[in-house]
DNA sequence: TCAAAAGTGTTATCCTTACACCCATGT
DNA sequence: ACATGGGTGTAAGGATAACACTTTTGA
């Protein structure tokens, strides 16, 4: 039996040296006709309670946001000037970033009519989340934005509350083709009575959600919608990471990312669990992962879980090499009948 | 037997009413320190010899590019933006839209230093070709920007004469460590000796290639690389525009937006075949569709294709609601032993 | 009659799923 | 002793891939 012995999953790290620099200002305001360009990070950290998110408090009472920030002409690359912002508005280095979307609508982004407002998001994967760099920025369960995304406990009270609603919504088309367009739509996003629920399909349940009026964006009285609002588009940028996260895992070895150096099996469920927001069947995904050749031993082993103590694992690297699409299969328990 | 008989795969349609306005520039052009953005299109058509893109020539005898155009004030969304310069330019209706990607290096895209110019390219699909709406315009088959990317045929002669020049690249890295890490990424993206070549990584070859410089980008003389060059970043735009479709009709019907309204099975393979670069198992391809229930037959049989008649199908757009991931799986033929 | 394409049957194999069960530790 | 989590064996069922074969047309 190997001796050696982890003590945590994931370790803290101290707050002494936080420290962020209030940007400057300087720039002339853009004149209509221009374009402005916010870079947006839904920079995503496992726990053992669930993905967070770290988000900022929003300024004078306002919704929370992402970090975020103009591109300028100094930033070499997109992804440059994002991670300049983010370095400046928390202390998390990132590791994955990959951008997502880029949103432009006229008439839902931007603040300042005549100038376009272009926003595009990323999504960015730490391995472990540090003490926030400020007193604004803090790391959030991301289930607090969209509380009707996690399934792992059942179907969650959100989603309860929301279907009738869903359904009214569906009914209440103006003729009768469009009511069935609204019910196969919503079939199709949110499957029918919990059964054909994908979870990749975040983005189109929010904007489902969205064109239903069940969900408020930023400057509505609070409590009108499920789940908590976020500044300007940013939650919907946090839809599309999650859902883009969810669909990844399937055929990119992309979780690995987000854990630490050394984890056990069922801390890799658990967090594949919390980003998928379903249950796995363990014996299954154990011998999914195995099998795969995505992990081998450390000859380590910990006995902070409770229980018998656990081999602890590292990732593969060597998988890219070997695998066309060295994902993580997700075992689903067989559903028990409704 | 059914008697109704259809003769052609893809109808033409006359050339009568082209008809294409010139766009006028009296916008002033963009001040140092602001934003311009290119919106482009990869239209997408299959043809029984592959599949095609609209490109339009050059101006004044430079490489050929996109329909594409600046974004303006008038355009309430980004695909607004897009189709309506798709319209000006050609006379294609335009069916799926997808966004792809935001290119924004500063470095790489933009001709006018000081000016930030970013680049979003699009991918749409279209049922038929129809002639190009003007004489600028044309269906070009995609292999000729990637004559690397058909394996229809086996391996084709622009791999082979790019292999060895790669794996030099490789071996002329700075340190042992580099050369390992070239030779995994090229193990990973080309795979090696035609084992292990994965379809959809085509921007990631592309990528190798260019920094590699073995394919030459807008500017430099030609024949220098493999492949036809294109304006500013298109041709990346379609390498990426190829990777989504090859990605995405695995776990998407999305090639039925390319097919007439009925179709064979021979046809609807071929298709996929000229997307995907490679060939496929009859028989299996064929009961794969059938079994996923993608497909619906119409009663009408074609004797268009030479041998016995075949009978025609319909794409049964019921399976959105019915399956997870209505995609095709590509049964590949067992490799003959090299 | 032959070539060409359409279409069917069948088998071996692998992968996935589910169920049942044993193991090692702390309290 | 028992609760908790770690870990293994195995068999049923389904999906896949390969091969062999029949059918229907036009030249």
């Amino acid at each position: 039996m190997p001796p050696v012995v982890m003590r945590q999953w994931f370790p803290r790290y101290d707050r002494s040296m936080s420290e962020s620099r209030v940007p400057e200002s300087d720039e002339a305001p853009p004149a209509p006709g221009q374009v402005t360009v916010e870079l947006s990070a839904a920079i995503v950290a496992a726990t053992p309670a669930g993905p967070s998110v770290l988000a900022l408090r929003g300024e004078g009472g306002g919704a929370p946001g992402l970090p975020s920030g103009p591109l300028e002409a100094t930033h070499r690359t997109l992804e440059a000037g994002l991670r300049s912002w983010v370095a400046e508005q928390t202390r998390q280095e990132l590791g994955h970033v990959e951008q997502l979307y880029t949103f432009g609508d006229r008439d839902r982004t931007a603040c300042d009519p005549g100038v376009r407002a272009l926003s595009i998001g990323y999504l960015a994967l730490v391995r472990e989340a540090r003490p926030a760099g400020s007193a604004d920025a803090a790391w959030e369960g991301w289930y607090r934005w969209f509380p009707w995304e996690d399934r792992r406990d059942g179907q969650p009270a959100a989603l309860d509350r929301l279907e009738a609603r869903l359904v009214a919504w569906a009914d209440s088309g103006a003729t009768a083709g469009a009511r069935q367009l609204r019910r196969d739509r919503l079939a199709a996003t949110f499957g029918t009575g919990g059964d054909g629920w994908i979870e990749d399909r975040v983005l189109e349940r929010y904007e489902l959600l969205y064109g239903a009026g069940l969900v408020s964006e930023a400057g509505a009285p609070p409590g009108v919608g499920e789940g908590s609002v976020m500044r300007a588009d940013h939650r919907r940028i946090l839809a599309t990471a999650i859902g883009r996260l969810r669909g990844k895992i399937k055929y990119r070895p992309i979780v690995f990312e987000l854990m630490p150096p050394a984890f056990t099996f069922l801390q890799l469920q658990q967090t594949v669990e919390g980003l998928a927001g379903i249950r796995l069947h363990k014996p299954n995904f154990r011998r999914l992962v195995e099998q795969q050749g995505l992990v081998e031993e450390t000859g380590e082993v910990t006995t902070e879980t409770g229980g018998r103590p656990a081999r602890l694992l590292r990732f593969r690297s060597e998988v890219l090499l070997e695998r066309p699409a060295p994902g993580l299969r997700l075992p689903r328990p067989r559903q028990p009948a409704a």
